[in-house]
DNA sequence: TTAGATATTCAAGTTAACTTTAAGTCAAGG
DNA sequence: CCTTGACTTAAAGTTAACTTGAATATCTAA
């Protein structure tokens, strides 16, 4: 039972194949055994398209996320460079979600104002929770 | 003392000359007035420039940007083309904080473990606060 | 008034992250 | 065996969002 060909994973995870190769292309998954040509692959790597997919939508770089995948895969713990990209990163993403906060009050708002510009909103800028 | 010229206004939003001029030829931002053939600036482009940016870290294209902009600016209220993109907008947002927020964990923890693979790794899947 | 910084346009170049195409090869059903 | 659909590679094409270059103009300070 275990054991996916490409097209079954790509259905999975919700990716074409064609980004599946790619990411084994540029290292950012590991090559899979095959039969017969074809790559067949364990059912983790569905998991590991998902956080690939979601550190992407958070801002990470496919460069990024190899780093920490490899560094994670490596067996040794994580390393000083990743280390330190993790501690950037989880700053960036403390203001990631700041920013999301404001920009939730600023839609929410653009749904019911009348102000002809943003500048001039004093609720998208300063924030009343109206 | 207000009018400032590309340079200036570069310099305070941090974003070079050259982006102003391609975010007015994509109609992202208006034209402002010039004289002597070059642009003038008024103070409140900045702060549209740190909205921009704002926006695109979380994810919006400078297509959806263009759209909530136009749609603030145009005197007449949001419409029904923009309301709908911002409710959706919301959702998304709602989505991002939640996805920062378990990367979060993870990153927190590949500070400390030494799991060898991310999916054997039973914290950052299941999300001990630990 | 003249040098040097800063501005202008338009077109072409760049980078990340895929996607598509061409030309095949493999696996399963009839 | 033959067809059909999913697989293979390598290379070229695509899109968003800028960035750079070249040639020219204008502003500003000495």
């Amino acid at each position: 039972m275990p054991g996916m060909k490409i097209g079954e994973v790509a259905g999975l995870a919700g990716v074409p194949a064609s980004t599946i190769r790619y990411y084994e292309r540029i290292d950012l998954l590991p090559e899979p055994k095959r039969i017969g040509g074809q790559r067949v692959y364990q059912p983790e790597v569905v998991e590991d398209l998902e956080v690939i997919g979601m550190a992407q939508e958070l801002g990470f770089t496919l460069d990024e996320i190899r780093t920490l995948l490899n560094s994670f895969r490596s067996g040794e713990g994580p390393n000083q460079v990743c280390r330190e990209m993790a501690e950037d990163k989880l700053e960036e993403l403390g203001e990631l979600v700041d920013k999301a906060i404001k920009m939730k009050r600023i839609l929410e708002h653009g749904l019911t104002c009348t102000c002809t510009s943003l500048q001039g909103c004093y609720v998208a800028q300063r924030g009343s929770t109206s």
